[in-house]
DNA sequence: ACCTGAACACCGTTCAAGT
DNA sequence: ACCTGAACACCGTTCAAGT
């Protein structure tokens, strides 16, 4: 449908004109604009295809988080919706059971799996919608501006890194820098509860 | 201004009619309503006021990050600006130049503090953005009915913890079990880093 | 009964007419 | 020169008129 033009091209009468069809016809569809929307995220849950993942709980984690991330890349513009309405459709909590389950076998408590699960949604979906792939080159060059037009004397440390910010606007490595951080603490979180249960 | 009307609540028209001026009289002060979004957003930054911070670099990005969420959910709607324009203001970077200037001193290198620093900002804001604290009873209750609507056989994980599924849907304990897992990731970063230096 | 064009109540912004 | 009402090109949705 309407990727190319983004949310805001997306109105009921342009979706109508596309599809040849009165603008009022839509209605016989769907209610309004919110139930059109829910069904676009719909569609757009159905398209995942989640393999069982093979692996340690991470290695599943991670294979689950980066689907999760091409997935909402793939449509520009879902993200935003999914913003504005925080829907949960069984399509979309498919990854969410293998992911859980995994960290249920590893020896999280339902509890922790819950919230973790939950936080790595929100790392990953936040990242999507704070970093969009299309426009990282023009969040680089932003940062870069903003950050040397710094008075040096109020902001000493972000002066003399300003590659190292603008690197952060985006790409693979932030993405993966931060999942790893995440892992890494539940790690920890898993060890402590391993040591005291001796 | 017109926190309690949300973003889609504040027009131009409804704006002027508040202080009873002619709509175009707006564009005398901003060139475009876009103009006048990014200034909400550096007055809400303005009234931010970081004291700072003492104790642990843990210590100092958790405290960051509290005020953070703080500041974002004092005015909702904020948050939705900010997710369309990515600014980068003076009084928006003020506190991560605390932060990152914390973790330099316990010995992240440039690339990792400036990395840790995007990946809390996006957690932090990314959980303000996916958990509305006005809307976390209505998130908890979708949660839970979605849950309880799933096929127990294909999502057998899921069903047997729909309280538990329920309880991160927002709140204190869920926004601090992300930040406490992102910063005992951090600390592992840092101790592999003293291992490898020795 | 089903479908849909006209109309309504909104937008942001241009542009020309007022002072 | 400065200010701003009318007008334009859009919205989503109601409602009544068409078939």
């Amino acid at each position: 449908l309407l990727d190319r033009e983004g949310l805001d091209g997306l109105s009921m009468r342009r979706l109508a004109e596309q599809l040849k069809m009165g603008t009022m016809s839509l209605y016989r569809y769907y209610p309004d604009k919110n139930a059109l929307l829910d069904a676009v995220v719909d569609t757009a849950a159905a398209e995942r295809a989640i393999r069982h993942p093979r692996g340690s709980w991470k290695d599943q984690l991670r294979y689950l988080m980066r689907e999760l991330r091409a997935a909402l890349e793939r449509h520009p513009g879902l993200i935003r919706i999914r913003l504005q309405r925080p829907m949960i459709s069984p399509g979309i909590l498919r990854g969410e059971e293998v992911g859980i389950r995994a960290m249920l076998e590893a020896g999280f408590t339902k509890s922790q799996a819950a919230r973790a699960w939950r936080t790595l949604f929100v790392y990953t979906a936040g990242y999507v919608a704070f970093s969009p792939s299309d426009r990282v080159d023009d969040a680089r060059r932003q940062a870069r501006a903003a950050a040397a037009a710094l008075p040096p004397g109020d902001y000493p440390s972000l002066s003399a890194m300003i590659d190292q910010l603008a690197d952060t606007m985006g790409g693979d490595p932030q993405f993966e820098f931060g999942l790893d951080a995440l892992l890494a603490g539940y790690d920890s979180l898993l060890r402590a509860r391993r040591d005291t249960r001796r």
